[in-house]
DNA sequence: CAGTGGTCTAGACCACCAC
DNA sequence: TGGTGGTCTAGACCACTGC
């Protein structure tokens, strides 16, 4: 009888736990619940200017905790699908489903390799060379002026298209070995398969730009067509920028390179 | 002897929850919290590369728990001025300072309003109209066909010198007594603060585009200067669309509305 | 007043890292 | 093995909304 209670005592949540444990590559809880409901808001299940069921329901439903159904909405208003009031509810974003934004991955510069079949993009280095940074450079990757720098210019091409320029300055002390060859396909499988560094994210500034003599000739640019420039900074996880580069993108490739949603 | 038991077991939070309790305009603690760690970054007590002290010391010394402190480093996060890492610790990012990224807004299509003292702004109202709206506007406005918008063109300036166009599409259901009057100063004002409306947030996407003929007129824009576009549609807080848009930038004021930090 | 989302607690278990 | 961040719980109190 002692026994029996003591075992009664055990909490539900470990028992839960238990059962079907969250293995390591398994998102979080919080993460499968977003993805359920955004599924269901894509298949009008909750539809646009409704409100979702309140946290209590959706609680019960998932077998879970209030905190962690927040959490999973909080993801999807971050995402720009839904939209939460205090004392009102849970209201679903009227959108159209093209119009629902894409993510733009950090750490790949145009995100080519990733938007792209690697088989498509075509590579030209242009320049590639070490050097001392200047003070704009020192500024921008927080380094000495005695820490040398790479610089690289890559054009590359998708489907015989031209697309972007990128412009590189990137720290030797993370990569002391980087190679042409390295170079000339993606240089952040590079860095992440072979060096296994790994990326915080990346600060980008977007401005217009004028062509220059560089976009005019390798982007087969006509005269006064503007160039979308990403500007950005990219940081490993250990919080040092690894990065500082410009992209040209000829306008019609950019397109899902820069749509975000701002609460 | 049996009472004083009793009063012993009265839980912490409570008592903290009494004593200090959060007021109905104060913020969050956990955005208080990250306010103040912010503020030991940007004064060097936490530097660039190092870590942060681990969440229990950081809990200890708040008086607050592990899952508040979390919070308020998520949001440093994701501001980019952190980077967390199982295991190793939370780092800050090496930043100049002046990189810092600043927000962009929600609802005040260029910012204008918000970036600038209202004086220094100057508008200009070339076209107020209402009609039905086309197969895109009732797409990216998600109304019918029957339910009029407002169509509104401005050109702004700033000091003086020409910074923006906005084309703009509002139904009229929101605001059926839009008038001219409303419009030449901050539609945003009128809409908040008259009709009390609220916003959600913003899906924008950007692009350079070629200078047209209002553009050329207006912005004295140089033949081949590009311009910088932004597309948004506005939501509010009932999850429905409020203004769908295009703003036209010259390039040399657009910096601070474009500069995000990508995880 | 009942119902909603927003916040916070105290504690637990986990995965991952470095030693 | 000890320390880190990541997640989750069960429950509590709050502010705000709308009846």
């Amino acid at each position: 009888m002692y026994l029996h209670l003591i075992f009664l005592v055990i909490p539900f949540h470990f028992l839960y736990n238990v059962l079907s444990r969250r293995g390591a590559d398994s998102m979080a809880l919080y993460n499968e619940i977003a993805d359920v409901i955004e599924k269901r808001i894509i298949d009008s299940v909750y539809q646009g200017g409704c409100t979702l069921p309140d946290h209590e329901t959706l609680a019960k439903e998932f077998k879970t905790s209030r905190p962690t159904i927040k959490k999973a909405i909080d993801l999807l208003s971050s995402k720009g699908l839904v939209t939460s009031n205090r004392g009102k509810g849970t209201y679903v974003l009227k959108i159209d489903h093209a119009d629902i934004q894409r993510a733009f991955p950090v750490g790949m510069q145009s995100g080519l390799s990733f938007l792209y079949d690697e088989s498509r993009i075509e590579n030209k280095i242009i320049k590639f060379d070490i050097h001392f940074p200047d003070e704009k450079i020192q500024r921008k990757l927080q380094i000495a002026r005695h820490e040398a720098v790479y610089e690289i210019i890559r054009f590359r091409k998708i489907d015989g298209e031209p697309a972007v320029i990128e412009h590189t300055f990137m720290p030797i002390k993370q990569m002391p070995n980087l190679s042409k060859r390295n170079v000339s396909g993606s240089i952040y499988d590079y860095l992440m398969k072979e060096l296994k560094l790994e990326f915080a994210g990346a600060l980008r500034t977007i401005h217009a730009v004028i062509p220059g003599e560089y976009d005019k000739e390798f982007l087969k640019n006509e005269a006064g067509d503007p160039l979308l420039e990403i500007e950005q900074i990219v940081f490993l996880t250990d919080g040092s920028p690894v990065e500082y580069s410009k992209t040209r993108h000829r306008n019609d490739y950019t397109i899902y390179d820069t749509k975000f949603y701002h609460r």
